[in-house]
DNA sequence: CGCATTTGACCAGCGC
DNA sequence: GCGCTGGTCAAATGCG
């Protein structure tokens, strides 16, 4: 069904020829220059922040997951009072308005993530956000005085020809909507497990049609419901974050490639990314932390093509950001 | 027939 | 207060 919408919107977009753009060297890492998309919902608090992924330099040293838990990272000024208590952890390693990101997931992947700084506010918060889900229609005029929380957000930046990923959880398109100043339209994605409120949304990058930005928004509290062919649901467990199964079908693979990369390039297709998929992760610790513990053979795999020739030309979100901003 | 998608309408938040 | 924009709803529609 998906693919059927997915052809369809792909048609406006004709030259999908991504995959040779595959840039074939790597720079230095410019986390801290990345731009802080914060147009993407500026009102709403969510900031998209984009690692250049392209620039970690041969020699990289595997300290480099140490600054994903800088504190200082990205400033995020459009904090929103938070009445709730921070998320004692995970959320808690990492430092609120960091941005977090991943190495490259899948051989034909790099990752950026992103992360709205609600995210980290969320804690123990899912109930209530269910709930308010299903009474908001009733109380809407409830939320004068409280402004809508929101489940953390990750955003991930990915090019395939395919808008929706196969993630391995049921998603139900529950709205569309044309996207100020981007040609493309939004998606919106619900999560179809009962008791799940997680959402995503789908769009397309306006500079760059065969980038797709998609954006998490909340936790899975759930098992992944389709057994990804190779065993993702096993590897997601190893990497540290089962109930974040879905997001993280990406970037989890990323140190184990080092170790299987045969394993990885199976996961490839079960994506349905035909090429790049960045991602920024800001708000999933146990990544993080497994990314240091891995961090010597994190270099290593850096260093490793199989996973940053096919990465999305920094340029091309540099660019992306410029014009949002 | 059941489920997913489409799409117009509605609502909330924000800036001016 | 008004207009703009993002996000969501829900009836209509499509598809297997």
């Amino acid at each position: 069904m998906e693919k059927k919408q997915e052809l369809k919107t792909e048609n406006s977009m004709a030259n999908s020829a991504f995959s040779d753009e595959i840039p074939g060297s790597l720079s230095l890492p410019s986390i801290f220059d990345m731009p802080c998309d914060q147009s993407h919902d500026h009102q709403k608090g969510l900031s998209l922040g984009f690692m250049d992924m392209l620039s970690i330099p041969a020699d990289y040293n595997p300290s480099l997951f140490d600054l994903f838990s800088t504190p200082t990272m990205m400033p995020q000024p459009q904090v929103q009072p938070q009445q709730e208590q921070p998320l004692p952890s995970p959320a808690s390693t990492v430092p609120e308005s960091s941005e977090v990101v991943n190495t490259p997931a899948t051989p034909n992947s790099s990752s950026i993530s992103s992360s709205s700084n609600e995210g980290q506010t969320k804690a123990g918060g899912e109930e209530e956000d269910q709930d308010q889900e299903k009474t908001k229609k009733q109380l809407k005029p409830k939320k004068k005085n409280q402004k809508r929380q929101r489940e953390p957000r990750f955003a991930f930046m990915t090019k395939s020809e395919v808008d929706h990923l196969d993630d391995g959880y049921r998603w139900r398109k529950y709205g569309q909507k044309a996207v100020k100043n981007s040609p493309y339209p939004r998606s919106y994605y619900r999560c179809t497990t009962a008791g799940c409120g997680v959402k995503k949304r789908v769009e397309r990058s306006c500079d760059d049609s065969s980038i797709v930005v998609t954006t998490y928004e909340g936790q899975h509290k759930h098992p992944c419901p389709v057994t990804p062919r190779g065993g993702i649901g096993i590897a997601t467990e190893a990497a540290g974050f089962s109930t974040f199964a879905s997001p993280f079908v990406v970037p989890q693979p990323q140190y184990q490639q080092q170790q299987h990369p045969a394993y990885i390039y199976s996961l490839q297709p079960r994506l349905n990314v035909s090429t790049s998929t960045t991602n920024l992760n800001p708000s999933f610790p146990s990544f993080v932390q497994d990314q240091r513990r891995f961090g010597t053979s994190s270099a290593t795999f850096l260093r490793d093509h199989g996973l940053l020739q096919d990465i999305v030309p920094s340029q091309t979100r540099k660019d992306q950001f410029k014009e949002e901003e």
